[in-house]
Parts: structure tokens; sequence; C-alpha cells
RNA sequence: GGAGGGGUACCCAAGCGGUCAACGGGGGCAGACUGUAAAUCUGCUGGCUAUGCCUUCGUAGGUUCGAAUCCUACCCCCUCCA
């Protein structure tokens, strides 16, 4: 195991905050593995870039010697997390638990080391603790704390409902410390609180309470709001190749940066010497082109990574036609199909208003031509190339 | 429980009997310019194999030749009082 000067200083890259770092640098200087926690939502195992920022930093630990333990939520997610409006999300059952577990497993281990990881359940011990357990976890904590909370505080001065069950989140979360006998514990920035109340209860139970450890969330590729599904400025990281690069070359110069720091897994000084070449004046396209191969070599491997690239360039660059492109036929009604209709039924567009419209707007080219008439007729017998914008391909035949 | 205000397309927000598939902004998509960057300009932003037809303005009814606009009931949200 490294010094514990040296790990002190991997670890604090890109993170937002560690609390309290002395007391870090005490646990590091034991020189024994140290228990790292992490929690996550049970619902929600299609992960993304934005969640991944959090498992590589796991992953550094991995990588320092130590242990990591990948709590999933599945007695908290009855509860539901406050910060989200929806107070109370319908119970799992166990098989639909053990599925998303193992969704959790086949994504998270592209990035984690499974020999040294550790997936636990809240719900061993939860399920045990009974409603006397429950009043001796809440009897150490005060409202008044709870309501330090910045979401519950805005909520009650706002005079917004909050229901007394969302006080036992952070306690349920906070004792799932105890029950692991955390070290250490992760979260995005968001989590802030929930993480000083392990503290808090690790204590209450005779415990040496854990060091807070916050991540930031990382940018979308809007480059303004967080990384989200539900925003759709994901990448997501069982997104093919193709896709994922194409994406990661979209994200503006300014945010690229953001994400060689929280996403790649180069040395700071190497990362500092591509900024310095973009100052002399290379292209910072070419740098992004790195991150991409980077990136997209973790979730697949290093040849989709070149294919993927030089797929773009000729795409993009050349304007050619992609080489695996979706091959659809479709049958004709009375030996014809309107070119809006085909490229709905091609999925090319979500419906015959929209293609219509995409070719009034000069979006829609069949072999590399620009379709000016909307009323455009095929023949069956004919296969062609359709493209809509520059990104939707397909090679379809009329039957 | 009482008083008042409000629910309009992805979001915000006009409209308050016909000319409304519904102003405007945001977001998104597309075109031009590029490096699938940024900035900028332009267009589009219910559905339908479509010069027309169908469905949308909280829900269900009603008035009317005609309703997002008027009436009735119901549901939901917000503010103030208790």
């Amino acid at each position: 195991m490294d010094p514990a000067e040296d790990q002190l200083s991997e670890i604090r890259r890109g993170a937002e905050e560690i609390l309290v770092e002395e007391q870090l640098a005490e646990r590091l200087a034991l020189g024994r593995p140290l228990r790292i926690k992490a929690g996550f939502d049970p619902t929600a195992p299609d992960l993304h870039l934005g969640h991944t920022v959090l498992i590589n930093k796991l992953r550094q630990f991995q990588v320092l010697g130590h242990e990591v333990i990948f709590l999933i939520g599945d007695f908290t997610g009855m509860i539901g997390d406050p910060s989200g409006r929806n107070a109370t999300r319908p119970a799992l059952t166990t098989d639909e638990i053990a599925e998303n577990a193992k969704t959790y497993e086949r994504q998270i281990f592209k990035i984690l080391d499974p020999d040294r990881t550790r997936i636990a359940f809240n719900s061993r011990w939860m399920n045990e603790m009974g409603a006397e357990g429950i009043i001796k976890l809440a009897s150490h904590h005060t409202v008044a704390r709870m309501l330090e909370r910045d979401d519950f505080q805005k909520r009650y001065s706002a005079g917004k409902p909050i229901a007394v069950h969302e006080f036992l989140y952070p306690l349920v979360q906070g004792y799932d410390s105890v029950a692991l006998e955390a070290d250490v514990e992760l979260g995005g920035t968001d989590q802030k609180f929930n993480l000083l109340v392990g503290r808090q209860i690790q204590q209450a139970y005779g415990q040496k309470p854990q060091v807070v450890l916050t991540m930031p969330l990382l940018e979308g590729l809007d480059g303004v709001s967080k990384m989200s599904k539900s925003l759709g400025n994901y990448i997501g990281i069982d997104e093919p190749s193709g896709e994922m690069f194409g994406k990661l070359m979209s994200v503006s110069d300014e945010l690229m940066w953001r994400y060689f720091e929280l996403l790649s897994f180069r040395p700071i000084a190497e990362i500092e010497s591509l900024g310095r070449q973009v100052e002399q004046g290379a292209n910072p396209r070419d740098i992004k082109f790195e991150l991409a191969r980077e990136i997209v070599a973790r979730f697949h491997d290093a040849t989709a990574a070149d294919q993927a690239q030089e797929a773009f360039i000729s795409q993009f660059r050349q304007g050619a036609i992609p080489e695996n492109i979706d091959e659809i036929t479709l049958e004709t009604t009375d030996g014809q199909l309107g070119i809006g209709y085909v490229l709905k039924q091609a999925g090319l567009v979500s419906s015959t208003s929209e293609a219509l419209r995409m070719i009034k707007q000069g979006a829609v080219r069949v072999d590399g031509e620009r379709v000016e008439d909307r009323s455009l007729q095929m023949p069956s017998g004919d296969t062609s190339v359709y493209q809509v914008g520059k990104r939707r391909f397909a090679r379809i035949s009329l039957k």
C-alpha cells in the first residue's frame, strides 16, 4: 500500500469535499485496507457516465488497496430519497431487486475489480430491526438537526409538506454505515447531508465516524444540467461504441476538460499537458478524440474505440454513409409507398408529419440525393439508403 | 372546515364565443457556417401514405350554427384564515 500522503493526493482529485480530511489521513496511516461505502438506488440499474464519476472514485480506492462496498438500498428504496419530490415509491419484489443487482454488477465491473468489491443490501439488517429498533435509531437524531438539511429547510419555510417518514431516509442510510462499519462513505454533493448524518449515527452507536467524501455531479451533454436519463443529456455505459463516441465528440470544448477530470483515468499531469497543446494551437477536436477513445475503450475495447473513431471521421468529415446501418424491408401496398410513410415505418422519424417537415427543411436524402418533393413515391423493388439529418440512416428495401 | 386564485402543447406563458392546431419565450430538431465545439443566422416544433380528414386547452356533461373561451358537476394544485 502506498504511503498515506501519496494516497491522499490521489483521493483528492476531482473530489468536491472531504470531511474531515485529517481523519482520512489518520485512517490511511493505519495501513489497513479501509472499508469504502457507497449507496445506490435499487430502481435505477441503467448507469450513465454521470454515475461513473463516483464509481471511478471507488475504483481509485481499490487500486490503492482498499475494500469497496457497493450498497444497494433496497430497503431505503421503499422510502424514496426526499431530495426527489415523489415521496414514496412502490416496493420492488425480491426478484426485481435481484435482477437489478445483476445489471449493476455487469455494468460496474467494467470499472471495479470484482474480487475487491462487496455487494450488500440494506434490507438484510433493516428488515430485522423492527419497530423498536427504528425508534431507537430515531432517538439518536433531533428534529432541529434534521431540518438543517437544505431540502427540508426550504420546504419547511416554504410551508410545503414534509412527511415524517422522510426523516427516516437519512437515518437508515446512516445506520447502514453502522452495520457495515464504514470507514469512508462516498456520495454526490447532493448526498452531503445524508452522509453527515451517517457520522452522527455511527458515533451514537459507539463507532468512529466515517469520513465523508463528496463528488461533484457531472454535467450532461448540454453542459448545464446534471447528466440524467430524464433530461436525455446522458451517455449510457451500455450504449454502442459508435453512439458513445459520437456523443462524446458533441460535447463542448469547455465541458471536455470537465470530462477529462472526472471520467478519465489519465494522470492529472497528462491532462494538463493536453491543455497546453490546445493553447499552442492544437485542434481541440483532436484532443476530444483522445477522451472519446479512452471512454469507449473502457466500456467496449480498444479495437472498438479505434473503429468508432475511423467511422466517425469518414461519416462526418468525409460525409460517407456509415457501414453498419439498419437494413429494413417494407411491404408495399399498391406497388409503391410515400416517402413520408417509408421514413416513419423505418423508424427514422417518429411520425409521418415529422417526416414531411424534415423533407421541407432539406434534411432528407435518398442515396445521397436531397429529397425536395414531399409526395415522392418509392416504387416496390427499390433498395436505397435513406438519411434524415446527419446521423440517422437506414437501408430500406421495398417489396 | 371557511375565503380567494389557478389548471392551456416538452417547460414557462398568452388567449377569455368564430379568422385557434392555439401569440411569445425556453428547450428540442433541422438547414447554413464549422471541428457532430462555441457563437451566429434561418426554418420547424399534434396525428394521419394528407391539397383533405381526425384528436388536443384538468375530467364529464350542457348551452350554441360554432367553445380553450359561457353554464353545471367533479378532480387536482396554490395562497390566506381556522
